[in-house]
DNA sequence: ACCTTCACAGGACATTTGTCAATGCTTTGA
DNA sequence: TCAAAGCATTGACAAATGTCCTGTGAAGGT
């Protein structure tokens, strides 16, 4: 029998009894997105951390020539906001919207630091995350500094099979930083 | 009066008594490297995390070209070290070295954890701090989607003037992304 | 003081990637 | 159903960057 995909993703880390995992969830809000909606302004306060429980969103920034670059995206069980504006609850440089008809778990920074003092292995399983997604962040440093955009692609395809039938090229290569061009080019030559 | 670095930095999260200091100290062992002494092998297991008191350090790899890529330099009062191997205690993939003589406050993961425990204001620090490294990567990686090669070394100036005082050019480059020769280019057009 | 190594600049050329424009195909919406 | 918009591909050319090479001066070790 399937288990609460949040509740998976947190006894990887730490165990709960059902009345801890009831209070853990009693913390968080559910949300229903629309495919395109814009989730956070940039300029806007990031009221909320986002669990994805189906659907898929990005994170984004355009740049002043109006060149858009993804961050990151989150799928099913990934975690996703402007990290800076929700830990620093400062106006956001980023834009998070939905690529599909998204629903979510949200989390206020309140609830959060509430919920890792009142239950410590709460605390524990997001240091973990966050520990684990800055190794993530390393990885993909060292992948720019030393594979060109072919290899990157390649890395990202092994990394995210599956990311490829849910967004348009364009967007893959806003994500590994070239044009939609040079993907186009590098895809063409595997034949 | 001068505090010690390491209090300073705590105190800047979460305040402590003289004694929860000596407390924490406790938890650190002092170390003394030589300029150029390798302070983690790949291949060898992380037994520790660095805190500089004093010198200059960095993370690094060598790809299977010979080339060498460095993802973190580690001045006074960074934290430096491979942070997978680390914190899941595996074989390290990076190399930890000295580019200068440099003395450190050096941390075991069970005394990071058990000084998580014991003293949780610790863990409060600890976990911003890894936020905060968290922010700062997304943000290296925002430059990688949306600057060249100019604009990433004039970020890299603003962000740690007094770097490419104590740092070989050729370093910087391999911090950057691009080649010596690459940068040479960019400085040069400067005048 | 001498030799070796290192750091840096620069030139010549190759490769990669970006830019701009044109095309065809699909999806969307009125 | 048709027009419009979105998406991917491709070619021609430009710009950025890599590669290989040389030369020069400074720094370090013996």
């Amino acid at each position: 029998m399937s288990q609460h995909p949040l509740r998976t993703q947190i006894e990887d880390i730490v165990k709960l009894s059902d009345a801890e995992f009831d209070f853990v969830l009693g913390h968080f809000q559910e949300n229903n997105f629309k495919k395109h909606q814009i989730v956070l302004h940039q300029g806007d306060y990031a009221h909320f951390d986002f669990f994805v429980i189906k659907g898929l969103m990005r994170v984004s920034r355009v740049d002043p020539d109006g060149k858009e670059h993804i961050l990151q995206f989150g799928m099913e069980n990934w975690w996703i906001t402007d990290a800076e504006a929700f830990h620093h609850q400062t106006k956001s440089t980023l834009t998070v919207d939905c690529l599909e008809p998204t629903k979510t778990l949200s989390l206020t920074l309140e609830n959060k630091e509430k919920l890792s003092k009142e239950l410590p292995k709460m605390q524990t399983f997001f240091f973990k995350k966050t520990t684990n997604g800055f190794i993530a962040l390393q990885k993909r440093i060292l992948c720019f500094l030393s594979s060109n955009a072919n290899d990157r692609y390649h890395n990202l395809l092994s990394l995210y099979p599956g990311l490829m039938q849910r967004v348009p090229k364009a967007m893959i290569a806003s994500y590994l930083g070239v044009t939609r061009e040079t993907l186009s080019r590098l895809t063409k030559v595997e034949s």
